[in-house]
DNA sequence: CTTTATTTGTTAACATGTTTACTATTTAGA
DNA sequence: TCTAAATAGTAAACATGTTAACAAATAAAG
């Protein structure tokens, strides 16, 4: 009898269920990304900054589900390749408010086709009842305490 | 109007939904796991090797979602700590087998309680209905070939 | 006020993620 | 057979993840 027995199987964990079917989704993603200058960690600070507008580091952080170590070095070079824009915040000095450029714009708009194709290719397998139930268990789950 | 408006938020973006949900449940599992000697990854391979017995490293990095070479990395100090012993395939000189040692299954036993109490405050708050539901779903998404 | 604590972000160090290239072995085909 | 393709794993290079330590600015407490 092995210690598992104890406790779950790693398919019924919910962190590992939660990894598998997320490598699942993202293999299609990255092979989009792949085909042009991005990677998933710049491709969510996009879709973030799109979504929010002009924001500061740790809300992106937040957001993007990124540490600011990571995102610190990330928009370095983001910055660089001008795709985002910084600025110090005049109120509060210590914060840098960010927001996408019309560059980084133009490369959502690109790859939004491609997306949307990777979406309607779940959907059209699990189906949208399934899916919007699973996006609803998925934000509760973000809401809880632990 | 931002490009997102075409398509998702990112809330119900289900690569990102998967990655928050994710966020939460892992910080605590990893608060537990900062306690000892283990990290994300080498904690997934233990509780890998434990439910499948010896397997070839491709098992292991199939089902703990971990590159090869990612995977061989960690094996090597895992074996020099002790946790997992490795040896050669006879039959295919290919393939190396790997099992967990009785330091490894220690480890998890160890920690067997803190990890079931995490289990057991998502339970409290989500419910048990709701999270087989979800774990179902994220079986499903797991299954489906994009 | 002014000292202390908190907040925001950076840097450094090391582990892991990711791609490409490579070795060794095995399998499949001509 | 012999050779080409496929498979299992490793090595190297660079990006990101993660923790700890730090600097600067602001907020709180005295």
């Amino acid at each position: 009898m092995n210690t598992q027995s104890h406790t779950k199987s790693t398919a019924r964990s919910l962190p590992i269920a939660l990894l598998r079917a997320r490598e699942t989704v993202m293999a299609p993603v990255r092979d989009m990304l792949q085909g042009i200058q991005l990677t998933e960690q710049k491709w969510r600070i996009l879709r973030v900054l799109d979504e929010l507008g002009e924001v500061e580091q740790s809300t992106i952080a937040h957001e993007a589900c990124l540490l600011l170590p990571s995102l610190t070095r990330i928009l370095r070079t983001m910055e660089a390749e001008g795709q985002i824009s910084r600025r110090q915040d005049s109120q509060d000095k210590r914060r840098t408010m960010v927001k996408i450029t019309d560059e980084g714009r133009r490369i959502l708009e690109e790859n939004l086709a491609a997306s949307l194709e990777i979406a309607d290719k779940i959907e059209a397998q699990m189906g949208r009842k399934k899916l919007d139930n699973l996006l609803d268990l998925l934000e509760e789950l973000q809401a809880v305490k632990v």
